[in-house]
DNA sequence: CTGAAAGCGCTTACAG
DNA sequence: CTGAAAGCGCTTACAG
């Protein structure tokens, strides 16, 4: 790869007048600078982003934790986040956790030395023991969908309240009254806000709530489809379930089938994330969409704007979308 | 962030004794590098990777470049790329192409600015456009499920003849003798490999192939449903499908259910890739379960390989699994 | 064992 | 308008 000097050379300048010249500096004469910028380009000349960095004290580039890139929700936030940081030319450096505190240490050491301008993590999985580690790295850190975001400034999360609302809305209005919840056992935020929104939308119909009725997965299938069997075998079982996310209702999914029920005229299904899957289960599933992509360029430009010296908005919380498709319909007569 | 010689300064000696110190070089007394170390420590110092980048003349990083991420096969690809790359001390760097010439263009060349030590790509839908513009990089290149991988020495592949022979023989022992086979119109390699395993294994059991059982999509679930459409209309329509992926297949499964029909009993589905969803539809999908994530870590570590000077096989090629799950049954006797 | 020097490829203040 | 010099934070051959 040729340099700055090679090019110098060639040109018969100084170096610094090749590096003028290749910033389109008003100081260099109209036809020197031409002149070089055509013998760089002939001689395939590519400025290198590392001796810049060193130089600038900045590296256009921003790392992000993710728990791991095969998780499709993760994939469609760190898809938004690499738009946006191309559109503002950082470059994203990605780095799987696995949840694994070991590794997470390794991979924020890692972008740590190769000095990334910020930090985006969407771990949701991941503890409090977070922060210590995130903010050795000396870098603003934005947080996406994080379950403990109190201890961190900037994050981008969703409305899970309000989300969670017009999913009852929409479950009461077609005539539910016991309606179940399949929750996430991990003491996660956003499981909190869910169930916070479930009961007020019960108690705003002045129904009661059934603890029956309250179970507590792993955000899994496995353990929605244990949970459902479970409520299947109550007295009077729920007539609609509101699972915490697309992958608890998956599970749920199989234990219906199981159960020789039909959805959604013996039992309503009701869903958070809006998972691609999602449209193609049989029959598809009522949920809630997360603008996945949007939080991620969300996110990246917070982060942006932060690298800019600016005061961006601190705690964004997007609004979730009610997606209504087959998994729901009238409260059967009992 | 302190540096190299402010440590220097703290503990007294010169820069480059901090530095032999820093990398336990033997050179150093054991007393005077142990006291260094415990200074630099308290100090936070954590060492420049752009600086000694500069130095070494390579940046320990790999380009990966993908149509986008949010793609739920190349997410898993890259996951398996990722976590090989870190075990070797790679960081990834990460860079959507969204299939777009001058998009690609952009991000190669800012690959090309960071200096990345190779580049990965998995951008299976990108064409021949591709070899020049990446050669330019100037770094070791291997690609994974590329459609065109001629132009390359390094690419990581499934074997899609043997694959689709599985698949095939899987149908044909089920009794099915009608077997459709909907592939994908781009004219990839994939396709043109697996179309010629479906030829060959109708071949091997001498049944001859019918024109019209054979149709074209574009790897997605829309152009997948109008093929079964048509292929429903035919005097005779098959008794199976074969899909090019699972995206065409879950566009199969909806025309299926439009037209009334009973899968497997009326007409059975195969496909291809194994996506997360295939378990999820109803009924799950038979397909062949692509090695994903191991592709992402075969193609990464055939990389490090060239990195280390080494000479790696060259055109791997992983087989693919037969899942067998309940979208194919015995054929419907006519 | 330790230090001074050179150099990796740039940017930019300082002179002219 | 152009060049020589200094410096970003390291590594490493060369001296001692």
């Amino acid at each position: 790869m040729p340099s700055i000097k090679d090019i110098a050379r060639q040109a018969g300048v100084s170096h610094s007048t090749v590096s003028r010249a290749l910033h389109n500096s008003p100081l260099i004469g109209r036809e020197t600078a031409a002149r070089i910028r055509a013998i760089a380009k002939r001689a395939g000349y590519v400025p290198s982003a590392v001796a810049r960095s060193l130089v600038s004290r900045t590296t256009r580039t921003v790392g992000v934790v993710v728990t791991t890139i095969a998780d499709p929700f993760i994939g469609e936030v760190v898809d938004g986040i690499e738009s946006m940081a191309n559109e503002h030319h950082y470059s994203v450096i990605l780095a799987n956790s696995y949840a694994d505190p070991e590794l997470e240490m390794k991979v924020v050491g890692s972008l740590s030395e190769r000095r990334v301008d910020g930090i985006l993590v969407t771990a949701s999985r991941v503890g409090a023991m977070h922060r210590k580690r995130l903010a050795g790295a000396n870098v603003p850190i934005v947080l996406i969908n994080n379950q403990h975001p109190g201890q961190f400034v900037h994050s981008v999360g969703i409305d899970n309240v309000a989300a969670t609302r017009a999913m009852m809305v929409h479950l009461l209005d077609l005539g539910h009254r016991r309606i179940a919840y399949i929750g996430d056992r991990s003491g996660y935020l956003s499981d909190t806000e869910r169930f916070s929104g479930y009961r007020r939308a019960l108690k705003s119909r002045r129904i009661s709530m059934c603890p029956e009725l309250v179970l507590h997965g792993d955000g899994k299938p496995v353990e929605g489809e244990r949970a459902a069997r479970q409520l299947f075998q109550l007295s009077y079982p729920p007539t609609a379930i509101f699972c915490y996310n697309d992958m608890t209702a998956l599970g749920v999914l199989q234990a219906v089938r199981a159960r020789g029920l039909k959805i959604p005229e013996d039992v309503s299904i009701g869903a958070f994330d809006d998972l691609f899957v999602a449209s193609y289960t049989s029959p598809p599933l009522t949920t809630i969409r997360q603008p996945k992509r949007e939080m991620g360029r969300r996110a990246m430009s917070i982060l942006v704007q932060l690298l800019n010296g600016e005061k961006p908005e601190s705690r964004v919380k997007l609004p979730g979308e009610l997606i209504v498709r087959a998994s729901t319909g009238p409260a059967k007569s009992m």
